[in-house]
Formats: structure tokens, C-alpha cells, sequence
DNA sequence: TCTGGGGTCCTAGGACCC
DNA sequence: TCTGGGGTCCTAGGACCC
């Protein structure tokens, strides 16, 4: 077996770039949601030390002497510029695993148009890419995940592979591990590394030295793997069709909230999209769960960070059972919060005076729903304890004539009333949870909206 | 003032059963 | 004094990925 693995350079600042040359060359990064940290970042920022996870407010603090620009996140038209670099992979190999928005493996032997020559071959497609869609990518080739993975680092590295990289021979594994930090391993996380490297293994040629059952006592199964992979045995598998066993969806929140009320808004739509995550995999679920937290950098105010959940009585995919059994479980949380409020409260009265924090409100900075216990529909189970079946027939086609809908007009065209706030007085528009998200500094929908088509002047 | 949002897998240890 | 032996299931927490 052979696998290639393809990865877009930098995939968020490439597609700001492809629509904005000007970009090209500069130190470039791009913020979360609500830009609250950076998330991506060119290789020029990368150079300037610009760490990732770095909260926006502080860049301008740290890097006073350099022309940094910023940009939100637009998540639109990175999924959009994904899809089209994907649908080319596809175009080449019958079997492509798309394992992230920027990567992607391909198995190469499968494919009945398998290449003799890896290395043209690579080289052909990552130039494809680039002159279709304006992505960099860098591919890497090897007989197993982590050997392909570790090969796409080299291409990306040095410019003198040409965007390809093939590790096929025995001469050309050791070279490779050996200069490759072991750190640097895909599944030798932070951890795992400060611990080798404090024991003398520096590369991942190091690694694959010790003996594999001192690997798999000291990093279970997981990091056995690794080694084997390392030494060209294939035995990390991606199964054809991977059904979520959770799903989730949450998010901070630009403003601290503080009621119920406030709360339920975002909760509803969180639940709506894992309603809707559930029914594109084709599968249900039957426990919700609902968490929320407080800001925990405010180490000013009083801390607190739970979870409910409701089982139903039996799997559900359409939005509002989704969504009633959310707001129930949020309903738990907002309880089990003020019985917390008033423990403390009596405990800071028995303090003696002037000791402890008076608690106040409780001020909500995140909040997310997780949908778990998940089946295929196709193996659900009724239950005589669940809504009428005509009833859930009911609202399961309603779920899909909305996920019609939305599919043709746009996300959130048609959406639960629970995830809606009273109407914005100037435009009369509702307002949702997701138009609230703060992006100050995002790109326009190049690829997805008409009247953010460029012009050619 | 301002600090991301998803996921997976593995293991240890407790509860429970016979 | 002395306290089975094995199995399963569940959960929390750690470690990793992007």
C-alpha cells in the first residue's frame, strides 16, 4: 500500500490570499470567532514568532515594529475553497479520506490509474491544485499514514522537492527520520516529547531504536502504533465511512451572559446544528447534553463550569426534539447553578467579616450542546415511552424539507423559532445567535454569495 | 475591555455480578 | 487474626489530532 498525504499550506491565510494577492508575502494570521486569538498563521507571521492561540489584543502588544494583518475567520469560504481542492483529489484517486478541511489522504493503490513514477506523479497534482484553485499544497508519499504525513512536512519544508516528497526506500526512511524532530511525529503530542527528549530521543530514527515493548508500557497502544508506522508497518486504519460516536457544537459568546433567557437563545441554535449534523451522517441520538462555563480568565468573578444531560426515550435527529431536550437540560444546569449560588452565599455568611467573595451573578462566557449515544437511523429502535410515531414521522420530514430549504437559500433560511431573538429594529431581521458572532475583520464571500463576486476593473 | 472549537482513543479504577 | 476470583460495564481523566 501507498498513501499519499495532501495538505494545504497554511489553508486559512492561502484562501484570504487567493482572493486578496496583497496578502502575498506579509505577515498574515487570522482570528477565531468573535477574533478573539489567532488561529492561523502565514509562514512570515510564523517567522516573526507570532505564537498560535496568541489573544488578539495582545499582537499589537508583542509585535510593536511589525505590520502583522489580521482578518476573522470566514469560515464560508474556507469550506468552500476545501471542497474544491478535494473534488480535484477525487478527480485522480478513487479513495480519498478527507481527514480535516486542509488535509487529506489518498490511496494510492486502489486507484486503477496508480502511478509508476510517485514523485512526478505528486509533483503533477500539487501543481494541478495550485493552477485550478490557487491552494498550496504540499503531498507527501509513503507506505504508511505517519510515514506520508512526515514525508508532506519535508515537501513543505524545502522548497526543492517541488511540493512532493516519497519516502519508498529503506535509505530514504532512515534519512528522513533521522533528521525529523521527534516532537514533530504525528501522535507524539507536547507531552510525550518533553519526556523522550529529556531521555535522549531527539529524532524520530531515535524512536524507532528503542525496544517496542518499552514503547507500548510507557505509551499504551497508541504510541506502539506510532512505532510500527514509523518502521513502515501500515496499522493505523481509517474506516471507510466514520459515523460520529458524539457530536458537538459550541461556542464563546461576545458578550457574558447572565439569564436563562439569554442562554436558551444560543443553546436552541447549538442543538439545531447538531440536529442537523446528526441527519447529514445519517444517524441519531439519544442523549443531549448541555454545558456552559464562565470566563475563566476573570478571575474576578465567581467561577463555575457544568453540564446536564437528558436521555430521551428513544433516538431523535429532527430539530425539535433535539432542541426541546436541550432547553430541559439547560433548565438543569440553571438550576444546579443557583443551588451552587446559594451554598456560597451561606458559606461567605459564615465567613468572618470581610473574608471570601460575595457572589454575584453568574456570568456565562460559553456554552455548548453535545449529542451522544448516537446510532444509524436505520437501526432505530421504537420505543412505546417515545412521542407518537406518526408525530416523530412528522417532524423528521419537517427536518428535511428544511434541510432542503437551507441547502438551496442558505444556512439558517429556515431555523427552530427558539433560536431566534426579537427582530433587529433597524432591518426588521431576526436575529440569530450566528449573525451575533462578532467578525470586525472578515473577507467577503468571495465563492458563495453573488454580490461578493469580484470585480475585474 | 479583549483569551477557539471541535473530535478520537486508551487506561485505570469503581460498581456490580455470580 | 483470617476477607475468593473472575468477569463486565461504566466513567473520568489523560493524551493526542486539526
Amino acid at each position: 500500500m501507498r498513501y499519499a498525504l495532501v495538505d494545504c499550506d497554511n489553508c486559512y491565510v492561502s484562501c484570504e490570499r487567493v482572493f486578496n494577492p496583497s496578502l502575498e508575502g506579509k505577515a498574515v494570521v487570522v482570528l477565531s470567532n468573535n477574533d478573539g486569538c489567532v488561529v492561523a498563521r502565514s509562514a512570515e507571521a510564523k517567522a516573526l514568532g507570532v505564537p498560535e492561540g496568541l489573544p488578539f489584543f495582545q499582537l499589537a502588544e508583542r509585535f510593536p515594529d511589525h505590520e502583522i494583518h489580521a482578518l476573522s475567520s470566514n469560515y464560508t469560504l474556507y469550506g468552500d475553497m476545501s471542497r474544491r481542492v478535494m473534488n480535484i483529489l477525487r478527480q485522480h484517486v478513487p479513495e480519498v479520506f478527507v481527514y480535516s478541511i486542509d488535509e487529506a489522504f489518498l490511496m494510492l493503490e486502489e486507484s486503477p490509474y496508480a502511478p509508476t513514477d510517485f514523485k512526478a506523479w505528486g509533483e503533477a497534482l500539487a501543481a494541478k491544485v495550485r493552477k485550478w484553485t490557487g491552494m498550496p499544497v504540499s503531498i507527501g508519499i509513503g507506505p504508511t499514514k505517519t510515514l506520508a504525513k512526515l514525508a508532506s512536512k519535508f515537501a513543505k519544508r524545502y522548497p526543492a522537492y517541488h511540493k512532493c516528497c516519497v519516502i519508498v526506500t529503506e535509505t530514504q526512511r532512515e534519512k528522513a527520520l533521522a533528521l525529523f524532530p521527534i516532537g514533530d511525529v504525528w501522535g507524539i503530542g507536547r507531552r510525550h516529547a518533553a519526556r523522550l527528549t529529556a531521555k535522549g530521543i531527539r529524532t524520530a530514527l531515535d524512536f524507532t531504536r528503542l525496544p517496542g515493548e518499552q514503547v507500548r508500557r510507557s505509551m499504551s497502544v497508541t504510541g506502539l502504533r506510532t512505532w510500527l508506522e514509523l518502521h513502515g508497518h501500515d496499522c493505523i486504519t481509517l474506516d471507510n465511512l466514520p459515523r460520529k460516536q458524539t457530536i458537538c457544537t459550541s461556542r464563546s459568546f461576545p458578550v457574558m451572559l447572565t439569564s436563562r433567557e439569554a442562554l436558551s437563545t444560543p443553546v436552541a441554535a447549538f442543538a439545531a446544528r447538531c440536529a442537523a449534523k446528526l441527519r447529514r451522517q445519517q444517524s441519531m441520538a439519544q442523549v443531549v447534553t448541555v454545558f456552559a462555563s464562565t470566563n475563566p480568565f476573570r478571575e474576578d468573578l465567581d467561577q463555575l463550569s457544568l453540564s446536564s444531560s437528558v436521555s430521551l426515550a428513544a433516538p431523535a435527529q429532527s430539530d425539535p426534539e433535539i432542541v426541546r431536550a436541550a432547553i430541559e437540560a439547560l433548565d438543569q444546569c440553571i438550576k444546579i447553578s443557583q443551588r451552587r449560588l446559594e451554598d456560597s452565599y451561606i458559606e461567605y455568611q459564615n465567613e468572618p467579616q470581610g473574608m471570601g467573595l460575595k457572589p454575584g451573578d453568574l456570568r456565562w462566557k460559553r456554552a455548548g450542546v453535545i449529542v451522544s449515544a448516537i446510532v444509524p437511523e436505520w437501526e432505530l429502535q421504537t420505543s412505546f415511552l417515545d412521542i407518537p410515531p406518526v408525530l416523530k414521522q412528522k417532524l423528521q420530514a419537517m427536518s428535511a424539507v428544511a434541510d432542503k430549504i437551507n441547502a438551496k437559500m442558505g444556512d439558517e433560511t429556515i431555523q427552530v423559532a427558539s433560536a431566534l431573538r426579537e427582530a433587529d429594529p433597524e432591518t426588521g431581521k431576526a436575529l440569530t445567535f450566528r449573525n451575533s458572532i462578532l467578525h470586525s475583520r472578515r473577507s467577503p464571500f468571495y465563492t458563495t454569495d453573488i454580490r461578493d463576486i469580484i470585480e475585474v476593473l
